[in-house]
DNA sequence: TTTGAAAGTTAGCCTTGACTAAGTTTTGTA
DNA sequence: TACAAAACTTAGTCAAGGCTAACTTTCAAA
């Protein structure tokens, strides 16, 4: 749950220069009390910092793991997307997958789209029948 | 929850040619009570049948469920292998990564596996650096 | 055949993450 | 500037999935 929020806090700050729990609630698909009651974990956790009533914003502790999350989500979208799979379902897929890659496939995840230098479209060419 | 057990206990019948609660409750690394309650939740799905203190069985629906997370899960494993992950973190990444992998996806993953001539060590060879 | 240990279940509790309803604060606009 | 609408929070509920403690059933060995 930590890393959906802290990636889409930043997301939002770096878009709108503020995270407003309506925004999140939106986009996470849920309804704002819940964002309230979550936001209020990670405050606990150390990861964001709140006033009351206002927009949500990421402390450094939160920007850093948003920072890994976000580099984690494009390097697994680049590898689904590299082994065929179109940008929307590797999109969607991602965002899933994302939490259950453990460093060392993150590296081997790595090492395989940088061995393709075609970025987006990746091997599909090479892999189709 | 129910994509685990049903490939669980279809694994432990093969093997065992029964699944007991103790087994599913050590393998799924969580107490026997956990496993009881979950199970009641597969019986009302339809997936499992089991009567008091005996062991669990799959129903049709819950064979074919398993035959598909089975089948799914291999696939997972062999594309992981095959961009390099090393087995032991590849089993252990594609038991979370499984679940979140469309049909779309699943189909990329197996032309890509296909694509490799070498089932088991996959393109590592030609992915290296 | 009895009996104790292993296996299974029940009851009750906890946390997470969702919801609705209702209240409070902020804000844009008339 | 006043006030209605939008945004946010609080309170209370629920289901899933975990636990421990305590009870019942099964089963094997003496």
């Amino acid at each position: 749950m930590a890393e959906d929020y802290v990636e889409l806090i930043a997301e939002l700050v770096d878009r709108n220069d503020e995270a407003r729990p309506v925004d999140l609630a939106e986009r996470l698909g849920v309804k704002p009390p819940t964002v309230t009651k979550n936001i209020s974990r990670l405050v606990r956790a150390g990861l964001v910092r709140r006033e009351r009533y206002r927009s949500i914003f990421l402390t450094e502790k939160g920007a850093a793991l948003a920072d890994a999350c976000r580099r984690r989500h494009r390097t697994v979208v680049a590898t689904l997307v590299a082994l065929g799979v179109d940008p929307e379902s590797a999109e969607r897929d991602a965002e899933g997958i994302e939490h259950h890659v453990s460093d060392e496939t993150l590296e081997a995840f790595e090492r395989f789209v940088t061995s393709c230098n075609c970025p987006l479209s990746g091997m599909k060419r090479s892999n189709e029948m």
